[in-house]
DNA sequence: CAAATATAATAGTATTACTATCATTGTTAA
DNA sequence: TTAACAATGATAGTAATACTATTATATTTG
């Protein structure tokens, strides 16, 4: 039996559901890979179309525009992340635990989840790191809330406040701390890549070094 | 007397000097104002040159492109507010006071600074929140920090680093905790003012929120 | 005053970010 | 079984963007 995940995406944020046909999952596998490659700067849809071997006008019956490809891929991370992580903390009951668990979902180079097969879940996490915020960080960030864009990030920011006030109900900034551990874990990661004089983590590059920052910095937050 | 400030970049930013014509300084000038108005993204050489009242032309002889150019207004603003800070904890000798002072310092709204005549920064604050990031997060980075484009944002990361070793010598991430409050602090502004539910601060939008915010997670931290 | 330099004015190019139209193919419902 | 419909492909076109190049005209400086 093969399983096959669906994340359930905001109906605006496409024209046609890219989801329901093979040329609609092209798109995603294939803007993935080029947005990885590349960069979302000189991302376009025609060389999109180019790399599927279709046209132009065709990537426009499924997007509106770039932004809203990347906003959809980016949103479609976090469902899945957060799918990753109810399913990863489910049985858990201690909410340090779990806590330590999530930190560390979000730490880790992900790898490539074969339960999505046109989707490379490894590529998408390093996209999150260099142009998630890019999805938000634009003069339409206020309408596009308003479309609730951004319902699975903050889906995801909720959770972990949750689990943060179940480790300390008196905890005054469960939420601030929830979006402080995403941020900074995809931060650390891209200056630790990029600028690693802005870390104290060395060149063997390894996930771990962050994870174990990100605990420290909770931890001491949350039991003082 | 008038006091100007001048701080001084790296050349190989821009191809002419701004600093050294009127036009020069228009272009820093309007280029703040439009990026601010409209954002980094819908701001073009073309649009600045109408403003200023010359032409395209003009604009690439001072930079070779709008991405310099954004670099060169964000690297100023690291470089101002390093200048800014060392003015400010210059006769303080406990090295808490001072970390407090720069968290102040990072979380609270800019007034435009009489000492520099033509730039704006307060509009400059505004910018390094929403648009900072994009400055090196981009697939030229490595390049870019090969030119230490990036210089006076990691020396003010340096700065920061010391005066939390100074507070606890032994404390394990300085580097890390630098940058990471840096961030927060503009990550938390933004996240207030468009996306609230992602933090715990209320709709006065006060900035002491956030500096409360971040000094109770530094403090726990190095304190530990 | 001549020479050098900065700017203005204008033109032109390749690419980007779309929109529009029409032909073709494949699917579905009467 | 065929008519209609939906999705895709092929092609064309437009305004804006991100530049480069050339020449003329000011302005500064030696």
């Amino acid at each position: 039996m093969i399983l096959e995940v669906q994340i359930k995406m905001n109906e605006t944020l496409y024209l046609r559901n890219p989801e329901e046909s093979k040329l609609g999952k092209n798109i995603i596998k294939y803007s993935i890979e080029l947005i990885h490659k590349n960069g979302f700067e000189s991302f376009t849809f025609k060389k999109l179309a180019e790399v599927i071997g279709t046209t132009e006008a065709s990537m426009y019956r499924y997007f509106e525009n770039k932004h809203k490809l990347l906003v959809y891929i980016i949103s479609w991370y976090w469902g899945w992340l957060g799918f990753k992580i109810s399913f990863h903390t489910n049985n858990v009951q201690d909410p340090k635990i779990q806590l330590q668990k999530v930190i560390s979902l979000l730490g880790t180079t992900v790898e490539d989840d074969l339960m999505t097969s046109h989707i490379d879940e490894a590529l998408l996490h390093q996209i999150i790191i260099s142009e998630g915020s890019k999805s938000y960080l634009t003069k339409h960030v206020d309408q596009d809330n308003k479309q609730h864009y951004f319902k699975p990030y903050k889906d995801l920011c909720k959770t972990l406040g949750d689990i943060i006030l179940a480790c300390n109900a008196n905890y005054k900034y469960p939420h601030s701390l929830a979006s402080t551990i995403i941020e900074v874990a995809h931060l650390q990661n891209f200056f630790m890549h990029h600028l690693p004089s802005l870390t104290d983590f060395d060149n063997t590059k390894n996930d771990a070094q962050i994870i174990n920052y990100l605990n420290d910095l909770v931890f001491s937050s949350i039991n003082k």
